[in-house]
DNA sequence: GCAACATGAAACCAAATGGTTTCATGTTCA
DNA sequence: TGAACATGAAACCATTTGGTTTCATGTTGC
């Protein structure tokens, strides 16, 4: 059990607007995907796949209800994404980076 | 003046692994683009698309130097991201996300 | 001036992506 | 039981993506 192997991470998932939407939309409460699909301007099948991309990087989970199957956000694996972005934090806003150029610069 | 249009957001650009890498390169220190590719197994060209993708989304400048260009990282476009990640923060270890899934859990 | 170097641009390709439509399957409840 | 509903799966399609190779252009410095 070496390699996870996941066909899509996190930053794959992210990466489309319409998964975007997705998130904030199940963010806050959970739903069926009639009623999902509902509110976007395509198709529940295209809704469908997009939500196995986010189930796959673990962003969305569902539980069976009756007929119907209830999707809901999962935030954890944002973590990921925010301990990536920790390491870029020292370079907006950073004397440091602004002396590192300046002496990039006037080397020629 | 009203849509920006760019081709290519953060998001989109920092979803493939080989552009995270090449932000983490540049990072730290600027460098032309052969020099870049050295690092990485795949063609110059290749770097040279990434690095457009990059630029798109304003995350790498260059500047020419004699024959040279040299890329270097940007990191603002990243705020972006941090403002995004940040609505999120409220779902991850938090008492009051699973009181509403005991609810919603309940409702049947 | 010109060889060597650094880069850009174009044509091409296979695979992935983001959609569609159509059909199949399972579940509910009157 | 069977119609209506909720979902999944498959086939298909156009475009994008991530790579290649080959060729063109501009710069340097002996």
């Amino acid at each position: 059990m070496a390699t996870p192997l996941k066909k899509h991470d996190v930053f794959q998932a992210i990466a489309d607007p319409t998964r975007r939407q997705l998130l904030h939309v199940l963010a806050e409460q959970e739903m069926p995907i009639t009623q999902i699909s509902n509110r976007f301007p395509m198709s529940r099948t295209a809704i469908s796949k997009h939500l196995r991309v986010l189930e796959e990087a673990g962003l969305v989970q569902n539980r069976r209800v009756g007929r119907e199957k209830r999707y809901r956000m999962q935030a954890e694996p944002l973590l990921e994404l925010k301990r990536w972005l920790s390491f870029y934090e020292r370079f907006w806003d950073n004397k440091l980076v602004a002396l590192q150029r300046f002496v990039e610069d006037g080397q020629e």
